[in-house]
DNA sequence: GTCTATACAGGGATAGAC
DNA sequence: GTCTATCCCTGTATAGAC
């Protein structure tokens, strides 16, 4: 009883940004309002600009608070001198990383468009950084001849497309467990460029 | 000199879908009005609805036919016997069908989410079409012993994304010629179902 | 800190003149 | 077939009461 009713800045805050981001993975960025926001938080629209700018800052923190958690649990894992368990562990995160947070990889993908070019210049930048690690991954098995790649840069868009993809059908529950997915995409990459899958 | 000025039904139906469709795929669906599509076809903005009901349609419309033409090319194609020569030919159709045509492959991908539950039904059956005539290739392939494919659904939708994948960064005149791209996709593909590239 | 009320721009769509 | 004018709604954002 120590807070005043109607004091809820610790709390409101937090479910701004996580209505929002279901809202918008939804529906998209330009087709939800702040009206329609503020009813599902529960609270009036002008009351969200207590918590944030405008929408646009709504979009664009959380877009860069999703990469740079990627890219912070991605440096957070070891690094395995064989290229082959290095694309594979590469290739579990990332499925798994992004099986755990669809509505965030959902806008970080599609919203690009909507944000301003300051904000566009950032996140670019953010995904690049997260596209380099594995590129990376892939130069160096091509050096040790233990990949086989006309062009790593190429291979690099082609496996985060694939392995992205699982957002579009994946669900908790559903005939394939998370575990094995895992292991099927992570074998699917390794043959993609070449090496046997790891046993 | 047979038509009098001011009457352009033949030539402001297309344009209206042109230009439609290229707002629609640079700034998204929810974000451009009939105005702006209105002005740049060089009409006024009620004059978009003597072409189309409202704008719903013009977003359907365009899906519909964008994914009844995937369909039809596809049907034109040979059927290989060999599972990995169709895999080939399936790969390289693909990239190079949605290479040519990026802005209505966007849509297709980003819009769904816009349509209203009738034309998502139908738009999503064609797809469902699309995703099925892969599938069917990788399960001959399968059965045939030439592919190893834990599961021939996420194989599908893995392959699908990955090859969908190259509108993200394919620009005409790039580093990679079409052809050369459209040869190491297809290796890719092959690949990751375990068949030897085509020789 | 949150509310109501509101400003003001712009949305989709229609009516009726020409 | 195209125009202007307009209806009515919804958009973002702010002001000021409580």
């Amino acid at each position: 009883m120590a807070r005043k009713t109607g004091s809820h800045s610790e709390i409101t805050g937090p479910r701004i940004r996580a209505v929002a981001e279901r809202l918008f993975a939804r529906h998209g960025y330009a087709a939800v309002s702040m009206r329609q926001i503020a009813a599902e938080v529960g609270v009036q629209a002008g009351a969200l600009y207590l918590y944030t700018p405008d929408k646009q800052s709504l979009l664009a923190d959380m877009m860069r608070e999703h990469l740079e958690g990627l890219l912070a649990a991605l440096a957070d894992l070891p690094a395995p001198p064989d290229p082959a368990e290095a694309l594979a562990q590469f290739a579990r995160f990332h499925v798994d990383y992004h099986i755990l947070r669809p509505d965030a990889v959902f806008i970080a993908y599609m919203e690009l468009r909507n944000l301003e070019p300051a904000h566009f210049a950032q996140v670019e930048a953010l995904r690049r950084r997260y596209e380099d690690a594995l590129e990376a991954i892939l130069q160096r098995g091509r050096d040790m001849g233990v990949f086989s790649l006309p062009d790593t840069k190429l291979a690099t868009l082609a496996l985060i497309a694939m392995l992205t993809g699982v957002t579009n059908w994946y669900r908790e529950g559903g005939r394939l467990g998370r575990a094995e997915v895992l292991g099927i995409y992570a074998d699917m990459a390794l043959k993609a460029v070449g090496a046997g899958p790891k046993r």
